[in-house]
RNA sequence: GGGGACGUAGCUCAAUUGGGAGAGCGCCGGCUUUGCAAGCCGGAGGUUGCCGGUUCGAUCCCGGUCGUCUCCA
C-alpha cells in the first residue's frame, strides 16, 4: 500500500499553509460559523494568562457562563504563545520536530448550538474530503470513564464515530482522564473529549528498538500524531470537585496548524514546511551554515530554536509586549537571548534576529495583517534587544573569568554553585554558557548547588504572590449584565443594587457588610469602568439610610462592579438607590479627548510611525506611550503642543457613533494594537458635530472612553514631560484643565521666587543662574590659592615645630599644635615635615570651630621598626571625645573637647617616645 | 509583585576594617617631525545619581528614592 501518495496531490499541487488556513475557515464558514479573527497574543484585560496559550481563551467569558455568546458558532485561527504556565514547552523546543512557542490553533466553536456529532462528521469530512487523508490513516480516541468521578465512558461519542463517518470500529479506542477528559482550571466548564490521531507508518517511529515499544494511539512516539482534539463542553466543576451537568452544552475543537500542514506537505517535521522554512533558508544565508533537517545535531537544532522564536517575538511585540524586566515583558527577553545564544552556535555573533523579522511578515502578512503594519516596530525592538544582550554576554565573560580562576585553584575543580547563581540571577549569563565554558578548561559546575538556590528564589517569589481576593470566587457565578450606557450622558442616575461581590463570591441578598473592601453590582450605572486607558469612576451610591463609597469602577465580562465600603448606615440588595460620578470625571473626560489630539498631532509632526502603545487618562493628568524610533526634538514636541492647542482654541465640537468595525475601518479609525474590538465599535469623532458629519473629524478613533462636548472645554494643554520606557517606544504625559492651571501656579511661584531672590526679571533667570555657578566656581578656586598665601602660616609654624623637637637617634619626634587652619594644609605640613625630617613621627592638633583636628604622620623606615600612625592615633583620639584611624603611613582623627587637645598631644608625645626608646 | 547587582572625569573602570578622589582612553597646550602617525612633557575636566541617618570624619556603613542591568512568579 502506498499511503505517501495519498496525503498529496502530487509533487506540484501541494497545498501552501496559507491555503490550508484558508480552506480550514471556509469550510466552517460555509457550516454557519462566524469568522471571530484571531484575539491578540497578549491578553490585555486578562492578568490572570500570561498570554493567549489556547483557542478557546477568547471565549473563556462565555464558557465560564459570565457573558451570552454574540454568536452560536464560531471558527478561525488563533495565535498562541506556550512559555510559561503548565504548557511550558519553550526548553522542548528545536529538539524534536513538533514543539513551538508560537503555534496557530485552528478552532471551531458551538456555544449550546450543536453538539457531538457535528463535530465529529466535519471533523472528519474536512480531514478526508477536503484535505484528502486517506481515512485509512486515522484513528480516533473517546473518553473511557473514571471511576473517582463517577463518569461514565463517552458512549455517546463512540457511537457517533461509526455513525456518521466510515471509520472502522476497531480504530475508535477509549482513553481515560489523562487524555481524554479536558478542563480548563481547577473549577470551570470540562467535558469528555475525542482526538483524532493520524498513522504516519512504522517508518516515522522515533522509539525504534526501545525495549517494550508498541506504536499506538497515544503511544508516545512520532508514528502515531494527534490531529485534531473535539471538547464536549457538558459540565461544570466547582470547588468542592464535584462535577454538575450544564443545561447548553459546547464544543470547542482545536487543530495546531503547523501539525496539519506538515501533514498535508508530506513533510517529517513542522520546521520543514513553508511555515519555517523560508526563515531557515534566510538563516542560513546569513551565518553560512547548511540546514540539514536532522535531529540531535546542534547546527540544526539551532536553526530550528531561532525560527520558532522569530515567530513568536514578531507575534508577540506586534501585539504589545516588549522585552523588560517583568511580567510579559520578561518572557519575551528570555525567548529573545535563547534565539540569540542558539545564534551563537551559528557563528553569529552580531545582532541578526532583527534580519528574520521580513521574513516572516512576508510569510504571514496576510494572514495576520497587524505584522505587517509592525514591522518596523519589532524590527526596532528585536535589534536594540540583541545589542543589549550582547553588552550583559561580555559583562558576564568577566565575572565568569574570576569565578573559573577561582575554581582552578580548589581540589575538586568545580565552580561553585553560588558562582554559578550569581552569574545567572544577577547578570544573566546564561547557565548552559558557564557549563559550556567551565568544560573548555577542565572544570565542572555544581548544578546541585545551582538548583537548590534557584528554587529558593522560587519560593521566595511564591510567597510574595497576591491575587485579586475580591474576584477569587467568581468562576461558577452567573453575573448579571450591566447596562452602563448613562455613562456617556449623566453623571447621577437612578437604579437598583442588584447585590455584591466579595471574597465568597456573589450575594444577591441581605445587607452590603460594613468595614471591608466589596464590589456592588446595579441593574444601570453611569459609573465608567476601567478601561481602554481611562481610570475607573470614583464617586457614591446612596439611598435613605445608607451610603456607600466608589473607590473604583471595574468591568468582568459585561458586569461593572463598583468597588469601595459602605461608609455611613446600611444598604441591601434590592434597594433602589442613586448613583453619583465623582467631579473628577469632568476632568478626565479632557485629558481622554486632549489624548486624542495628541496622537493626531504626533502623527502630523512624527509621521505615520506613530502608533498607540498604551495609555493612562486619569483626573490628573494623561500619559500616552508610542512607538517612535528616537526622542522628538524640542521643536518637535512645540509643534505637536502648538497644533494641539490651536484645535482647543478652534473649539470644535466632538461626538461619536457606534458602527459595524468594517465600517469603521473604512474611514480610517485608528484602533489600538493588542486590542479586541466586537463587530459593533465606538468611534469617537473630534471635528465633526454630528454623526452625520463624522467623515469629516481630523481624528476617528475605536474608543468607549468618555469625552467632552465641545474641545474648547479642555482649557489649555501642556507636555510635562517625554521620556523613553523601552527600545522603540516614547511616553508622553501632558496635562490640561485644572489640573495644568495648578502645575503651572506651582512653576510660576518658583519662578517668581528665584526672580524676586536675584532681583531680575524671569527671562534673564536660566543666564544668571549659569552666571553665578560659574562664578561659584571660579570663586572657589580663588579661594583655595588665595588661602594657600595668607591666613595662619602653617607651614612656618611646623618648620618651627621641626627645629624645636626632640630626637630619637636620627629620628625627629615632632608633637605639637598649630593655630586653628584647614585638614588641607595641615597635612601638607605633615607631608613637608616627613620630607625635611628625613625620619619622623609627627603629630599634629589643632582646634577648628569648636571641634579638634589630629594628624599622625609616620616615615616609612619608623614604620617598619612597628610604629604606626594608625595605632597613635587611635590611642589618643578617645582623649578629646572622638575617634580616628588611617594607614601606617598617615592618620586622622577628630574629637569634639578642644580643652583636652593639649592632654591628647601630651600623650602621643609619650606613646611615641616609648615606641622608639627615646 | 519579590530577590540580587550596579550608579565615581566626556568614555571604560580603580580606590585595603570608613581616614589625601585616581588610572587608561579621549580633549587642550608645548616639545619632537618636511608632513602624518607615534613618542615625551604639561594642563583642563568631579555636587562620587539624589535625599536623609550613623560618625570627629562617608565614594565606602544604614534607610529611603530615582535610574540601569538581572533573576523568579
Amino acid at each position: 500500500m502506498n499511503q505517501q501518495n495519498n496525503l498529496t496531490r502530487g509533487a506540484n499541487n501541494v497545498l501552501t499553509a496559507r491555503e490550508i488556513r484558508k480552506s480550514f475557515i471556509d469550510f466552517f464558514l460555509e457550516r454557519g460559523h462566524t469568522f471571530v479573527p484571531s484575539s491578540p497574543i497578549v491578553p490585555h484585560g486578562d492578568e490572570t494568562l500570561l498570554f493567549t496559550n489556547a483557542g478557546m481563551n477568547q471565549f473563556k467569558d462565555i464558557f465560564v457562563g459570565l457573558t451570552a455568546p454574540q454568536w452560536p458558532r464560531a471558527a478561525n485561527s488563533q495565535k498562541c504563545l506556550r512559555v510559561s504556565g503548565k504548557h511550558n514547552d519553550l526548553e522542548e523546543v528545536g529538539k524534536d520536530t513538533y514543539h513551538h512557542t508560537f503555534f496557530e490553533m485552528l478552532g471551531n466553536w458551538s456555544f449550546g448550538d450543536y453538539f457531538k456529532a457535528e463535530a465529529i462528521e466535519w471533523a472528519w469530512q474536512l480531514l478526508t474530503q477536503v484535505w484528502q487523508i486517506n481515512p485509512d490513516q486515522l484513528w480516533a480516541s473517546v473518553f473511557a470513564g473514571d471511576e473517582k468521578d463517577g463518569l461514565p465512558k463517552d458512549e455517546e461519542a463512540a457511537r457517533l464515530w461509526t455513525k456518521v463517518t466510515p471509520i472502522r470500529p476497531e480504530r475508535v479506542l477509549g482513553f481515560g482522564k489523562k487524555d481524554n477528559f479536558w478542563e480548563m482550571g481547577d473549577t470551570g466548564p470540562c467535558g469528555p473529549c475525542s482526538e483524532i490521531h493520524i498513522d504516519l507508518g512504522p517508518e516515522a517511529c522515533s522509539m525504534k528498538g526501545v525495549p517494550g515499544h508498541t506504536c499506538g494511539v497515544n503511544g508516545d512516539c512520532a508514528r502515531f500524531i494527534e490531529l485534531w482534539n473535539l471538547v464536549f463542553i457538558q459540565y461544570n466543576r466547582q470547588p468542592s470537585g464535584n462535577l454538575v451537568p450544564l443545561a447548553a452544552h459546547g464544543v470547542d475543537t482545536g487543530a495546531g496548524l503547523e501539525r496539519i500542514v506538515a501533514v498535508l506537505q508530506n513533510k517529517r517535521s513542522n520546521y520543514d514546511t513553508d511555515l519555517f522554512m523560508p526563515i531557515i533558508r534566510r538563516t542560513s544565508e546569513l551565518c553560512g551554515h547548511t540546514y540539514t533537517a536532522q535531529l540531535g545535531n546542534k547546527t540544526d537544532n539551532a536553526f530550528r530554536v531561532i525560527a520558532d522564536h522569530t515567530r513568536t517575538l514578531v507575534f508577540a511585540i506586534t501585539d504589545g509586549a516588549t522585552p523588560s524586566n517583568d511580567g510579559r515583558g520578561y518572557v519575551i527577553r528570555r525567548i529573545l537571548r535563547r534565539a540569540s545564544r542558539f545564534g551563537r552556535e551559528l557563528d553569529l555573533h552580531e545582532p541578526f534576529l532583527y534580519r528574520l523579522v521580513p521574513v516572516v511578515v512576508d510569510m504571514l502578512g496576510e494572514a495576520f495583517p497587524e505584522i505587517a503594519e509592525r514591522a518596523q516596530h519589532v524590527t526596532t525592538v528585536v535589534e536594540a534587544e540583541e545589542a543589549s544582550f550582547g553588552r550583559t554576554l561580555d559583562r558576564g565573560l568577566d565575572i565568569f573569568r574570576g569565578a573559573a580562576e577561582r575554581a582552578v585553584t580548589t581540589p575538586d575543580k568545580t565552580i561553585p554553585g553560588d558562582d554559578a547563581f550569581q552569574l545567572y540571577d544577577t547578570y544573566g549569563f546564561p547557565l548552559d554558557l558557564t557549563q559550556l565554558m567551565a568544560q573548555e578548561r577542565g572544570l565542572a559546575v555544581d548544578t546541585g548547588r545551582f538548583a537548590q538556590l534557584m528554587d529558593e528564589q522560587r519560593q521566595r517569589a511564591r510567597a510574595a504572590k497576591k491575587s485579586d481576593a475580591l474576584l477569587a470566587n467568581l468562576t461558577d457565578s452567573e453575573l448579571p449584565t450591566t447596562d452602563d450606557q448613562p455613562k456617556y450622558e449623566v453623571d447621577r442616575c437612578e437604579s437598583t443594587l442588584l447585590g455584591w461581590i466579595d471574597p465568597d463570591g456573589f450575594k444577591k441578598q441581605g445587607q452590603v457588610p460594613a468595614g471591608v473592601e466589596v464590589g456592588l453590582i446595579l441593574d444601570k450605572t453611569c459609573f465608567y469602568a476601567e478601561s481602554g486607558g481611562q481610570v475607573g469612576d470614583c464617586g457614591a451610591i446612596a439611598a435613605e439610610g445608607g451610603r456607600f463609597v466608589v473607590e473604583n469602577t471595574t468591568k468582568v465580562a459585561n458586569c461593572v462592579i463598583h468597588r469601595g465600603r459602605l461608609a455611613e448606615g446600611t444598604l441591601g440588595a434590592g434597594q433602589a438607590v442613586t448613583a453619583t460620578v465623582s467631579k473628577d470625571r469632568n476632568a478626565t473626560r479632557k485629558n481622554h479627548t486632549a489624548t486624542h489630539l495628541l496622537q493626531w498631532a504626533l502623527q502630523q509632526v512624527l509621521g505615520k510611525s506613530v502608533t498607540q502603545q498604551g495609555s493612562y487618562v486619569g483626573p490628573d493628568y494623561l500619559r500616552f506611550d508610542f512607538t517612535y524610533p528616537k526622542a522628538p526634538t524640542k521643536e518637535e514636541l512645540a509643534k505637536v503642543e502648538a497644533l494641539v492647542r490651536e484645535k482647543i482654541a478652534a473649539d470644535l465640537p466632538v461626538t461619536w457613533k457606534v458602527m459595524a468595525k468594517d465600517d469603521a475601518q473604512k474611514l480610517g479609525a485608528m484602533a489600538l494594537f493588542g486590542e479586541k474590538y466586537g463587530d459593533e465599535v465606538r468611534v469617537v469623532a473630534v471635528g465633526a458635530g454630528s454623526e452625520n458629519e463624522i467623515d469629516r473629524a481630523f481624528s476617528r478613533e475605536f474608543c468607549g472612553g468618555t469625552h467632552v462636548d465641545q474641545l474648547g472645554s479642555i482649557g489649555g494643554f501642556k507636555i510635562v514631560k517625554e521620556e523613553s520606557i523601552s527600545a522603540g517606544v516614547r511616553r508622553i504625559t501632558a496635562m490640561t484643565g485644572a489640573a495644568l492651571m495648578g502645575y503651572l501656579e506651582q512653576a510660576g511661584e518658583i519662578v517668581d521666587r528665584l526672580a524676586a531672590l536675584l532681583q531680575i526679571p524671569a527671562d534673564k533667570l536660566a543666564d544668571r543662574v549659569a552666571q553665578l555657578l560659574e562664578d561659584n566656581k571660579k570663586l572657589s578656586r580663588e579661594l583655595k590659592t588665595a588661602s594657600k598665601a595668607t591666613g595662619p602660616d602653617t607651614l612656618a609654624e611646623a618648620r618651627d615645630l621641626l627645629d624645636a623637637c626632640e630626637k630619637a637617634g636620627d629620628s625627629s619626634i615632632i608633637v605639637g599644635r598649630l593655630a586653628s587652619t584647614s585638614i588641607e594644609r595641615a597635612r601638607e605640613a605633615v607631608d613637608m615635615l616627613k620630607k625635611k625630617a628625613g625620619s619622623a613621627a609627627i603629630v599634629l592638633g589643632f582646634e577648628d570651630d569648636g571641634k579638634v583636628v589630629l594628624l599622625a604622620g609616620v616615615t616609612d623606615d619608623l614604620v617598619k621598626k612597628g610604629l604606626k600612625a594608625g595605632d597613635v592615633i587611635k590611642e589618643i583620639a578617645p582623649i578629646v571625645g572622638g575617634g580616628g584611624g588611617g594607614r601606617p603611613q598617615m592618620a586622622q582623627a577628630g574629637g569634639k573637647d578642644p580643652a583636652k587637645l593639649d592632654d591628647a598631644l601630651a600623650q602621643a608625645r609619650t606613646l611615641v617616645k616609648a615606641k622608639l626608646g627615646a
